[in-house]
DNA sequence: ACCTGAACACCGTTCAAGT
DNA sequence: ACCTGAACACCGTTCAAGT
């Protein structure tokens, strides 16, 4: 009775054997709950297997290993982190208040989703293993450099490869959310709050 | 054959018995070892144990468990950053390079000791339950927060709480650090090159 | 084609027992 | 006091066998 119960898939030519609907997206689901519950570190791919109802051989038929469900995870994260950053760029039309928003958001982002996050960036995930997930972090990043080549265009940031720019102000507001999530900024004594830090700190960066 | 020799204790009140002489001594340069050998990703006790030539069962009479057999490691990666920088601080009189230089010598013994970074500040590392490594943490930011203090009174930096001024700059060096280690840079078109990186950002960030 | 059951080679951790 | 040996409850992964 702790098991949860499968629910049949809807497509009428599917018949109600003993395979399991969609078990691929059962399984990301599955992962995603684990990870945003305990973290990538108590992930492991028999209790995916367990909540999903199968067997602890199951997933090897749709994931290569452990490591390759993981990347579905962060994959997902950075689809959330992008569409994030996309709908905050879409409703701030000042190009000024659009850096700092979209600044703001991607560290509130991260600190909101400190397990994602760390299955996106954390050493157990190498991204060149799965191209997918490359992409995925192409994405989010193309938003940061889109309002940075906007920004350009209007006259508000110096003019040239937008890089250039995208290289220091990733790097804050990554270090900002990591060290956040981390709580290594309070252990030193600096005031917790990665929002006010990352707007203060990326005025003076670009704006000075 | 294939294990190492147990190396005698110089002591003369040591006798010849079975026990080792410093086993936490050896455990953690096992560790040290097997952090920079593999990572903190493969790292296992047992296999600890085993370079140490002890049962699976020994490092428990030293270390609460795992995690702080670990945290030990990443103590020893702060007392070496923190002699790095200092190192750095001392050899630069001219306050306006020292920030430069102590930025680049952050970001290079990061890249350098990629395993012991991950070990100081990966997620499997919680420094709440590890007070050394809180305090060995400390001094290593202390001399980035004296930089900046002494930077002030030269008037190069504007006055007020150094902290104000060591959050953001923190955060960038270690963005740019982890970054850098995940090859996340490359991966979106950013020259690899974390030295340049920290020097450019550093300049942008405090000297506008 | 998709999944199970059992097996293999590991883990971290505990605890009685040895010296 | 310090370490061993054996055990427990797990892992990730593989593979024959089932439906």
């Amino acid at each position: 009775m702790a098991r949860r119960e499968k629910i049949p898939p809807a497509s009428p030519e599917q018949r109600d054997t003993y395979h399991h609907g969609d078990l691929k997206r059962a399984l990301t689901e599955a992962a995603l709950g684990l990870v945003s519950e305990k973290g990538p570190k108590g992930f492991t791919l028999r209790e995916v297997a367990r909540r999903a109802g199968v067997s602890a051989a199951a997933p090897y038929r749709h994931f290569a290993d452990k490591a390759d469900l993981l990347a579905a995870v962060a994959t997902q994260g950075f689809v959330q982190l992008h569409e994030t950053l996309n709908a905050v760029a879409a409703e701030t039309t000042d190009l000024h208040a659009r850096m700092v928003n979209m600044a703001r958001a991607y560290v509130y982002w991260a600190v909101s989703h400190p397990d994602y996050y760390q299955a996106m960036f954390g050493a157990e995930t190498d991204k060149s293993d799965h191209p997918e997930l490359l992409t995925a972090g192409g994405r989010a990043f193309a938003d940061l450099l889109d309002a940075i080549a906007q920004c350009q265009e209007a006259g508000i940031l110096p003019n040239g490869d937008p890089l250039e720019i995208a290289g220091p102000t990733w790097s804050l507001l990554h270090g900002i959310s990591t060290l956040s999530i981390g709580h290594d900024l309070s252990h030193v004594g600096i005031r917790d709050d990665p929002q006010a830090l990352a707007e203060r700190s990326l005025k003076a960066l670009l704006l000075a």
